[in-house]
DNA sequence: TTGAATTGCGCAAACGATTGTGCAACTCTG
DNA sequence: CAGAGTTGCACAATCGTTTGCGCAATTCAA
């Protein structure tokens, strides 16, 4: 029987009962036993307690106990599916564990990541996840966490050395591009995604040593990009399309920059595959049905929210463990229909465009559902 | 200069600078003035509270104020686009005005909905911002939250009545009907997502009322669905596709649920648009590059957000204003290129087969030649 | 019958902030 | 120079829990 109007505390309900608010707590955290509390007081209080649908108050609790059971996770972009899905497992990692979990939005924006920051520590998370936006100020907050625990996820950092998990982006890349070159490509191009933050960069180091041992040219003329947007990619996409020598494919460092990539070749009247193949990275639900369907360089979601939530508690539990631990899990590569094959080490320049009409693809592989 | 070592408190800082802990805060807290405290001892708190990088710990005020600063999120799907976007703009605009936001996923379940309400009120949320699961059942929390505001997002509810903020769900599919009508289908089917959700049946009804009064037939049977998935939107249009008299139009009731149209569509060899014509619900980004590019029935998403946390906002500083006012935001038809246009009014039956009641599953559609 | 052991629980001090009240030490005023 | 007014801050209670310590009352052993 729910009292509407009850703002019932442990305190008032011990005052009810007529015993001290002690034996109530002791009974509750069920410490009835190492305290000798009589069965009949342990029943009175329990049935009390259910009846009228006590809950204890976690703030005062967590002063208490100088500890939250909340984790803080600091986001760039909630609504980038990748994250929005990252953040989905991260949150129900954590509940599993009995945790809560904070979460702003840094809008890949310094100064609001600070902010958001500082007032989770004020707010006493037990610890942090972050996905940084970059290299942090000296007086960023990550630099002097007080005293608590904090696990990158996503992108790592060199400066703060903080232990991270993230999906092994650079194979990822090399993946990527060894199966264009196998593929006849040679000259590759990358829509990148937010210069200088660690997922990015880790990509185009592979590209760059996949292009390298095949011996083909990496060149910054091949590679554009200012943000993990699809005006963004649209933009890039079409500076590296304008290119003297255009390339025949690109990487998308990026599922929201395919939708760039694939914009702006329907601006310029070129067909993908056809004219230009196109990788993408982080699968999607509608990776499938777009014109055409996207092979995709896949992140292990679910599992990169798992260990880092792990990993995060484990460094709560026990803290001061002094080697950051780095853990790189692995990515793979899922073939669908945006690759043409150009056959044995052919270069076949792209042919002045003219719009056919989609072709009726049949369902290829299916779209990432978990 | 930060002290990585030192969890200052206001206590110790007043310690430290042989003053009591009231006068740290009332400075920190601007009541400076209005307490007569000295300039000088003024600038010395403000001069070391600086230098010492202290925040006041949240946990602690908030007890001593009886309130969080903070509201609780619930939603039934983090990782479904619209719903990420939501709680984007919802994060955006509390933070906007100094709350935070705790989040949980309720992954369309009552159970875990019920826990995680109980669990943010334990944590002492100032309100509370809801996307129910569906109609409580008497002993959830919805129907007794500690006297502290609720207000609902998306869906409605009849039984605990309370502020809600929506948009016209079923406007925007009047909207979609009589666009398809207009443009000369008769028979148009529904993929439906959770049946028993507002938005679900309000867009059914809305869809029923613009068939009804063009006077068409807007039977169960041009009905299927049963989840905001793309499995669920694959059967589902796999059953209406399957039918004796197949639909010349569908309305998928969300975005995702598109998705799986579209991939059933394929495996059924019917060409989008010119076999079936498609609108959906809530635009997303890849929604203009699929295979056709979708039209639309697209939300106010960023509005939605910034009224409903508005409306948490004036209740939570002015309680008890009992009439719960419903917003309800218009929605809006972006045409793109899934819905063929069958021309001035003619009736263009789906091949016109033999006339079979319901019939369970026959073999394979036809293929849509035509 | 008495001292010791056991049983069952309450007292009170934290946790770290906020705030109404009080009280010295000044500064005026006449 | 005495009383009144002002200035500047400290005291202590409070928010709701948790927990070390202690103390009555009972039971037991001798």
């Amino acid at each position: 029987m729910p009292h509407t109007t009850a703002p019932m505390s442990l305190k008032s309900l011990a005052r009810e009962l007529g015993i001290s608010a002690a034996t109530v707590s002791r009974v509750l955290s069920g410490q009835a036993e190492r305290h000798r509390i009589s069965i009949a007081t342990r029943d009175r209080v329990l049935g009390a307690a259910r009846a009228s649908g006590l809950v204890v108050d976690q703030l005062a609790r967590s002063l208490r106990l100088r500890r939250t059971q909340s984790i803080g996770l600091l986001i760039p972009d909630i609504s980038n599916p990748f994250f929005a899905q990252l953040a989905r497992q991260i949150e129900r990692r954590a509940r599993h564990h009995g945790y809560s979990v904070l979460i702003a939005d840094s809008e890949e924006d310094a100064d609001v990541e600070a902010a958001a920051m500082t007032l989770m520590l004020s707010r006493r998370v037990d610890g942090l996840i972050v996905a940084p936006v970059g290299t942090p100020a000296t007086d960023n907050p990550l630099r002097s966490l007080g005293g608590r625990p904090c696990v990158l996820v996503d992108r790592l950092l060199e400066q703060p050395s903080l232990p991270a998990v993230t999906s092994d982006h650079r194979h990822g890349a090399e993946l990527a591009t060894q199966h264009l070159i196998a593929r006849g490509h040679r000259r590759i191009g990358c829509v990148e995604g937010s210069p200088g933050t660690f997922a990015n960069d880790a990509r185009i180091a592979g590209w760059r040593a996949a292009m390298a041992s095949a011996g083909l040219a990496a060149g910054d003329d091949l590679v554009a990009g200012t943000g993990y947007s699809v005006d963004a990619g649209v933009a890039a996409a079409r500076t590296l399309l304008r290119r003297a020598e255009r390339p025949t494919a690109v990487l998308a460092l990026g599922n929201v920059l395919a939708l760039g990539v694939l914009q702006a070749a329907r601006e310029e009247r070129i067909i993908v595959p056809d004219d230009l193949s196109l990788v993408a990275f982080d699968d999607q639900l509608w990776a499938a049905v777009t014109s055409p369907a996207l092979t995709i360089v896949e992140q292990p979601i679910e599992a990169l929210g798992r260990e880092v939530v792990d990993l995060l508690l484990e460094r709560i539990a026990a803290p001061l463990d002094d080697p950051p631990a780095r853990r790189i899990l692995p990515v793979r590569l899922i073939e669908r229909e945006s690759v043409r094959d150009l056959g044995a080490g052919r270069v076949v320049p792209a042919p002045p465009a003219q719009r056919t009409p989609d072709p009726p693809a049949p369902a290829h592989g299916r779209a990432g559902a978990r």
